[in-house]
DNA sequence: CACAAATCCGTGCGCGCACACAAAGATAAG
DNA sequence: CTTATCTTTGTGTGCGCGCACGGATTTGTG
């Protein structure tokens, strides 16, 4: 009853095999120095039984220690960034007893020499692991290759680029959540015939995957399920309100049959705030990511889904990626899609409730 | 740099209070023999350094073991209550080097006699945590005293009972999950005048809180929205397929308006085959959880919803939180509700390619 | 055949902690 | 002041493992 609990040990291991703990040891790090003979008496062992090794001890005994870099955007907080980080802490607490460091380096979002400077620094600090999202493709891939011919395993989240070889993904299927969007929007409005899309742009910025992707994939959905919807697009900006305000008023003023408006960046709530505003809450509304203000107005019914992907989830696993793979030896998963969660003004609560780890 | 990694240890605090690490040891785990005069220079290191124990160093030299029963129904493959299992035995597994075993008893579901002999015999054991659905309330409650009485920490999966101590629960909140589905009814059949509703019942069996929650969350959403519409009721029986098939075709021949079916069981399966093979395809039908029938039948859109509600989660945290109770030490919150996952055909593949833990 | 070099292998220490045990100090009783 | 009793404190051992060092065995060389 008692020896359940006692899993085997290297000493059992060594005892079988008729060898000592020292040549069962370098057999199961396989550092060279032992016999065809003795290799083969501790291999065979191996065989019959499962070997899993207290990982608690072996860190303790370990005199390894780890440094991993996360490479992620300044944020505000509430943002979307806020939750990858909370993610990025909460699994680099945990680690802390594997002598594992985690340190986060901030870069300006959009902002390509922003980025390239910030990857540079992390590059030469030559840690054991990094995790970034990828920014634009060009250069990114520049950086992979670079960590690639370095031996660093990297991991991506949020968005992912193909070319590149890193340990692992964490993110979302852009395309199909946007087909997704579509969906909804279907099945809310199944009549509309005309529906506003926005988005943000800046000068200058770099153009994201993720939400063009989303668009394609909206789109198609659209064109393939009702095709003679229309789709009025739209452009927003960053930090100008009054202008967003008039462009916004101008497509609904000029457009009273518009029933629908989708949104792929995180910014729903400017629209939102702007329906609710004018009282235009025939207009059902979609949008992504779990912001405050995008809560409080799936809340006050502004906005009728949100599309959720579980940051701090792609920000935990990430960094427990890097640690499965470098000191626990265990296989992970390439391609990682996170869940596309559907949020309505009836189910946010649970699930903010809840802790997603 | 390098001493961010090393965390303060025992020793340390030894050496800043000025006594040995046997005193710190004592003081830590306050099993008396110390002077007041010690004791307080220790609590003085104490509150202004923050120690955290190495847990796994701490779990390697403690001597302490535990074990743990979960108590859950008889399952078949695929069922609702193999994925419970599934997390429970995850949780065992990341536990076994912390000296944890957890075994599982079964007893039969529905069969309140079989559930009271199961719980005697885990009562007998002697255990240190014990993890349980409720069954029937009154029944539940008297285990639940007994459990209080001895001192055993318990913990509720699936469903609640209001009136005992439970360490912590892990289930859904069933009324408004409920509510959820009948939210869903009407975006997806606004129109919608007459809805069918299945319920499962077998003559000395005992009912189920959750389902009758839900249902009641569905009436009175219903009720609050969209009064005039009229409910269908009808109920169903385990392994009597013939006559299931007639009481489906009689309700919806009689009531050829009936545009939705809602099902509150996980056995939605039986209602969604029933309308693909009399191509009711007009009838959005909504259930819960993920059986793997029920999934077949979202994929060929047989099923319009499934509500969610992460069972292989409940065993995880259900087990996590006997052991964070009991061994960690770290505060647990009691009531956890899990957030309701709403699934359709679009999004049910990221869902199910992902572990939710 | 002696001795050096190379290969192979066992032992011992320490990681941070829990826990037992013995030592030392304080107090009481004679 | 001595001895017995109780209180308080320090030290030592081992949990399972990684790792280094030194010893044992084999092989090679003159």
């Amino acid at each position: 009853m008692k020896n359940i609990l006692s899993k085997i040990k290297i000493k059992d291991i060594a005892e079988m095999a008729g060898v000592s703990v020292g040549t069962v040891d370098r057999v199961l790090h396989n550092r060279g120095d032992v016999s065809m003979k003795s290799r083969e008496k501790v291999e065979k062992v191996l065989k019959e039984i499962n070997y899993t090794p207290n990982i608690y001890a072996s860190a303790l005994a370990s005199k390894k220690t780890f440094s991993f870099i996360a490479v992620i955007p300044a944020y505000k907080k509430g943002d979307y960034w806020d939750k990858i980080e909370e993610g990025i802490i909460k699994a680099a607490r945990e680690l802390t007893d594997f002598r594992v460091k985690v340190e986060i380096l901030y870069f300006e979002q959009y902002n390509i020499a922003s980025f390239c400077k910030v990857m540079e620094t992390a590059l030469e600090e030559r840690p054991d692991g990094i995790l970034l999202p990828p920014s634009l493709k060009s250069v990114t891939f520049e950086f992979a290759c670079k960590m690639d011919a370095a031996g660093i395993p990297y991991i991506f989240i949020d968005s992912r680029i193909e070319e590149a070889h890193p340990l692992a993904y964490y993110g979302q299927h852009s395309y199909l959540s946007g087909c997704l969007a579509g969906k909804l929007m279907l099945t809310e409005k199944p009549q509309t015939e005309e529906i506003a899309i926005f988005s943000f742009y800046h000068l200058g910025q770099v153009p994201s995957n993720q939400i063009s992707q989303r668009m394609a994939g909206f789109v198609s959905h659209m064109m393939e399920k009702k095709e003679s919807c229309r789709l009025h697009r739209a452009t927003l900006e960053l930090d100008s309100p009054e202008k967003n305000e008039q462009v916004m008023y101008d497509i609904f003023e000029k457009n009273k049959n518009i029933e629908g408006a989708v949104i792929f960046s995180s910014r729903a709530y400017v629209v939102a705030e702007f329906l609710k505003k004018y009282k235009l809450n025939h207009i059902t509304l979609i949008g992504y990511d779990l912001l405050e203000r995008n809560i409080a107005s799936l809340r006050n019914d502004s906005i009728a889904y949100l599309i959720a992907q579980r940051p701090e989830v792609q920000g935990y696993r990430g960094i427990k990626a890097l640690s499965d793979h470098l000191i626990f030896k265990k296989q992970v998963e390439t391609i990682n899609y996170m869940p596309m969660d559907i949020l309505i003004h009836k189910n946010i609560d649970f699930y903010l409730g809840f802790a997603n780890y």
